[in-house]
DNA sequence: GCAAAAGTGTTTGGTATACACCCATGT
DNA sequence: ACATGGGTGTATACCAAACACTTTTGC
């Protein structure tokens, strides 16, 4: 007999901070505390059902810009789990994205006694079976940024080539060679001097690099 | 308000088998035939709804058995489709998979007048929007080949290298070189020889080697 | 001038490709 | 003996890592 299942979409929803020791920059996603039961009172992942008329990457969108009021420089599909014990009570089946978003606007994000953002390498507890969740979606990150041009979706428009290997550094958790991140980044050419440079840090004031995309 | 969804599971089959020719190799998916609207009479993927108390990969390996008669030596979660115009009438959801399998048990699997094998790069007028599905699947083949170690699963237990390497050879579409192959599959590690020889041939009589899962 | 980060040049080691060559078997 | 694919050796080209070195700014 077919099962009755409910079906939602959910989001990881990632962004550089500074870490709490206010030195060094990490991941971090937006949670949502849960208001009813199951779970009643622990952090989830932002998500919801299904709307009528909406594709699932509407879905995942909309509920993004719920959460944190911005739009997505990058959002992917990243895996739908349907274990049928993953939710007391009812089937559920949650067809889940990751986003990458940029961190001035995250920033400014909404954050009040139900939603706050935690770094993602401690988030535990979280209700469901979204604990697995995010560790996936850590992990498709990694791989994905190892082999992909996806790094720059944390940054705004314009950046400079030091902001973008952080980005690689923080992610992929191993220092890199300056030199060689700026000629691997160059023969890609996928990201292009502006033309611009940033001035006011204390040395060399470095170019501007806007990405460019690939026709 | 939410939206009434249906939710269905469908499996995308490759197994190796010979081209209509009979000289070359090639890939090939099976495909069923719909018995009622919409697309009555077309061909589709296996699939079907999700069962009660049964997992996502639990309903992809069912349909696989229920279409083929065999068990895959591979299966993964592929994507999840719900574009909100996508099956005529309904609104419906499908999680799809895709598997490997072996071709001489394929060769032995059920075929009549409602399944069918068909090549892979061939399909075109399927019903629902599994024409797109299929490339997806074969995309998804190909990049994941090219990087990881999956080609066995088209073999049985045990095979020579010519053998795994001209699988590679069908799936990557090109002419690879076997001193230089020979060398790429050993330096891996996952593939090791069993000691037996292949007789029979008109030459020098092959190693066999069977996959080694690294612990 | 000095510190610090931007940016360039150069050496080196590993790895993939191309291809010459020998090996073992059936006919 | 020889044709055929199995299997080994080797020269070359390319690419990434390491690191020395020069440049340009703020202080």
């Amino acid at each position: 007999m077919p099962a009755e299942v409910d079906l939602a979409v959910s989001t990881v929803i990632f962004a550089l901070r500074q870490s709490d020791d206010g030195a060094s920059s990490s991941l971090w996603i937006p949670l949502v505390r849960r208001i009813r039961e199951p779970y009643e009172g622990r952090w989830a992942l932002p998500g919801g059902p299904l709307e009528d008329g909406e594709g699932l990457d509407d879905a995942a969108a909309r509920n993004l810009v719920e959460t944190t009021a911005l739009s997505p420089t990058y959002l992917e599909q990243l895996y739908s789990f349907g274990t049928p014990d993953r939710s007391p009570g009812a089937r559920v089946v949650s067809i889940v994205y990751w986003a990458l978003v940029q961190p001035e606007e995250a920033a400014a994000a909404v954050e009040d006694e139900n939603v706050r953002w935690f770094e993602a390498e401690q988030v535990q507890g979280l209700a469901f079976d979204h604990d697995a969740i995010v560790a996936y979606a850590l992990w498709r990150l990694r791989t994905k940024v190892s082999y992909s041009r996806v790094a720059h979706a944390f940054l705004g428009e314009e950046f400079t080539l030091a902001q973008l290997r952080q980005v690689y550094e923080v992610v992929l958790q191993q220092r890199l060679d300056p030199a060689n991140f700026r000629r691997q980044v160059e023969a890609d050419g996928t990201v292009v001097p502006t033309g611009r440079h940033l001035t006011g840090g204390r040395h060399r004031p470095p170019r501007l690099y806007r990405y460019q995309e690939t026709p």
